[in-house]
DNA sequence: CTATTATTAGAGTATATACTCTAGGTAGTC
DNA sequence: GACTACCTAGAGTATATACTCTAATAATAG
C-alpha cells in the first residue's frame, strides 16, 4: 500500500480511537514508523488529511443513500439504509465528535459538509416519501416531512455522542455494537405514529430487534453487553 | 465582583465565543487584565474552571426543569420549559460543543454529566406524563415515553451544533435568536402525532411561532434574519 | 502597629505541536 | 551509467500552552 494511503488509514484509526484533538501529526508518523517529513511530503497539513478522510466518508454515505427511483422501496431497503448509515457513523466517528472545530479550521470542509448535510436531509425526506408510496407510512405534507427528516438527522448524528457521554467509564473502549445499533431503535421510534395498519406489526418487530436490553439506555453502569468493537 | 467570579464569567464568555479549545488560561487572564499567576491562585487548573461553570449550568437547568407535582401542567408551562432549556443551551453553548473531550479530561465531570442527563431525561418523561394527564397529548406506555424523551433530548442537545454546521459562514457570529428558537419547532414536531384533538390547534399555533422563515432550515445561504446575538 | 493571611504580578519553564529544511536514497528511463 | 522524478529520514524551529515560583502588595485581626 502507498504511504499516502497508509497515512489516511492510520490517521482515521487514531482519530477514531483517541479523538482528532489528541492525535498529532507526529503521532501519526510515529505510528506508521515514518518521519514527519515524509508525512508532510504527502500532505500539506493536518487539515488536508482530515479533508480527504471526509471525502471518503461523504462518498460512502452518498453511495449508501442513493435512493432507487425506478422501483418502490421496501422494509429491507429501510433496514439497509439504517444499518449502513450507522456503520458509516461508526467508521468515521471522530468526525462528528469535533465537527465544529473542524469546520471552523477549514472553509472547504465547512462548505462541503453543508452540502453533504443537505443531501442527507433530502435523502431522508425522499425515503419518507417512498415509504408513503409503498404504503408503509401515511403520506405527510412536504413541510412536516422535512421537519421530521431533520429530526431523524439530529437523532442519528447525536446518537454516538449520547452513548459516549452517557457512559460512566471512558468512552470508546466500552462501546458495543449492540449499543450503537440501538440508534436504529430511536429512529424507528420517530416513525411509529405514522405507520400504516398494514405494516405496523412488521416495523415494530424490526424495531424490537434494536431495543436496548437495559431498561434505561442512559444507564450504562452495567456494561459489557454485546460484542465490544472499540479497538481492533 | 470578586476576581474568582470574574474569571468564571470571562471564561464562559470566551469559551462560548471561540470554543473551549481555542481559549487558553493565558487568554482568560489577559482578557481580564490579570496575571496568569493570579488566575492559578483561584483555580488549580483549566478543568476546575470548566467544572465550576458546568455546576452553574446544571443548577440553572435543574431549576428550570423542576416539574410541579401539586398541580396539572399547562401549555404555558411547556412553553416555559422549552424556552428556558434553549436559553440555557445558549448561555452555556461551549459545553455541548466539546462535550466528549471535556468528559474525557475530567472524570468528576463525566460522572456528574451522566447524572445530569438522566435527570433531564426523567424530567422530559415526566413532562410527557403530565401533558397526558392534562389531556394535551394521548397517554403513552412507559417504554415509548422514555424512547420519545430520549429523542427529544437528542434533538435539543444537537440543535445548536446543527445550526452552526449548517451555516455557510463562520458559526457564532451569524447565529440569530430566531434560528435558535427554531429548535422548539423541531421539538414540537416530535409531539404532533400524539396531540389530542382538543389541543391540536393550540399546540400547532404555538409551534407555528417558532417556524423557520426559510423553507429549508439547513439552507443558510441567505442570512441575517432575526436579531444577531453572537457578540456582545 | 504588628503579625498574619489573602491576593496579585510577572517572569519563567517544561512540554507539546504543526510544520520546515536539507540531504540523501530509490526507481525508472534513455 | 547518468539523468530525473519521486520518496524518505531526521534534526530542527517557531510558537503555543498549561502551569509554577518568588516576591511584593493589600486586607484583616489582635
Amino acid at each position: 500500500m502507498k504511504t499516502r494511503d497508509k497515512i489516511l488509514l492510520s490517521s482515521l484509526d487514531l482519530f477514531n480511537e483517541r479523538g482528532e484533538r489528541n492525535v498529532t501529526t507526529n503521532h501519526i508518523a510515529a505510528h506508521l514508523a515514518i518521519s514527519p517529513g515524509n508525512l508532510y511530503y504527502h500532505f500539506r497539513n493536518k487539515s488536508d488529511i482530515i479533508y480527504e478522510i471526509f471525502l471518503e466518508y461523504e462518498k460512502l454515505v452518498d453511495f449508501y443513500l442513493d435512493i432507487p427511483e425506478n422501483r418502490p422501496i421496501t422494509l429491507d431497503d429501510l433496514t439497509f439504509y439504517l444499518e449502513s448509515v450507522f456503520d458509516g457513523l461508526w467508521s468515521y466517528r471522530f468526525f462528528h465528535r469535533d465537527l465544529e472545530y473542524l469546520l471552523d479550521s477549514d472553509q472547504r470542509l465547512r462548505q462541503d459538509y453543508r452540502e453533504f448535510t443537505n443531501r442527507c436531509l433530502a435523502a431522508i425526506s425522499r425515503i419518507f416519501e417512498k415509504l408513503a408510496e409503498a404504503g408503509i407510512i401515511e403520506p405527510q405534507p412536504e413541510e412536516l416531512r422535512s421537519a421530521m427528516s431533520l429530526n431523524v438527522w439530529l437523532v442519528i448524528t447525536n446518537w454516538m455522542a449520547f452513548l459516549k457521554t452517557a457512559h460512566a467509564s471512558e468512552a470508546s473502549a466500552s462501546l458495543t455494537l449492540t449499543e450503537l445499533k440501538q440508534g436504529i431503535y430511536q429512529v424507528l421510534t420517530l416513525e411509529i405514529p405514522y405507520l400504516t395498519a398494514d405494516y405496523r406489526e412488521q416495523v415494530m418487530t424490526l424495531r424490537e430487534k434494536y431495543r436496548p436490553r437495559l431498561p434505561d439506555a442512559a444507564d450504562a453502569s452495567v456494561s459489557g453487553q454485546g460484542e465490544p468493537i472499540g479497538n481492533h
